[in-house]
DNA sequence: TAAAAATACTCCATAGGTATTTTAT
DNA sequence: ATAAAATACCTATGGAGTATTTTTA
């Protein structure tokens, strides 16, 4: 389970398509395939029915889809979080327990 | 920014040793090295002061530290939730597709 | 037939390892 | 001298792309 796959996952679960999820997050369509294979693998379940052209979500892909969203929601909230200690110019909630000034050079 | 290297951050933060995080992760030593570099890179900012053999947090990495602690768990916590649609226990037919707006975020 | 997913394949970036060097105790 | 992190180097894996095939609406 890597955090890309969970950013694809989360793209195929809301278009509904592989192809317009590539297009969405600039990706060939048939990486999104591998994305989604790979998590799937990685999971030992299917994530979505393939009908022809028909994809919906899994049982199993359901139950993954709000925990996706939340784990790809924190990580950005990290990376803001991390960076607001290093760029000065940040309004970040000071989150007051650590001694300033030690950037690392 | 990559689960695995989330996880190594994680145990390198709980030891403040890189060898000793390798060791319990099974990695070799050069790997968990290479695992923070990278993060660290993604990141933009240093996560651990090394004075000789001297680890220690910087400010970023103890913002970053609760926030991979909890997405890691929620990680784990997908899991099992998407392990338990395929276990037989579950109250769930193995071959049934979701009914639409089945699932609650 | 058109549109979309899967597959085959190629290329290359990188993850992980071993061995070595550097550095501070 | 020792212990630990960094670095150099090598290899194998797999990630991403293009092109093609399969499938079905």
């Amino acid at each position: 389970m890597q955090l890309q796959q969970l950013r694809t996952f989360r793209e195929v679960a809301a278009q509904l398509s592989f192809t317009q999820a590539a297009r969405n997050l600039h990706y060939a369509q048939s990486s999104v395939t591998a994305h989604i294979k790979n998590l799937e693998e990685s999971i030992g379940t299917p994530l979505f029915h393939r009908a022809g052209r028909q994809v919906s979500l899994t049982e199993a892909g359901a139950r993954l889809l709000p925990h996706a969203d939340t784990i790809i929601k924190i990580a950005e909230t990290a990376r803001r979080d991390v960076a607001a200690s290093v760029d000065p110019g940040a309004q970040v909630p000071p989150h007051g327990c650590l001694p300033a000034g030690h950037h690392a050079a």
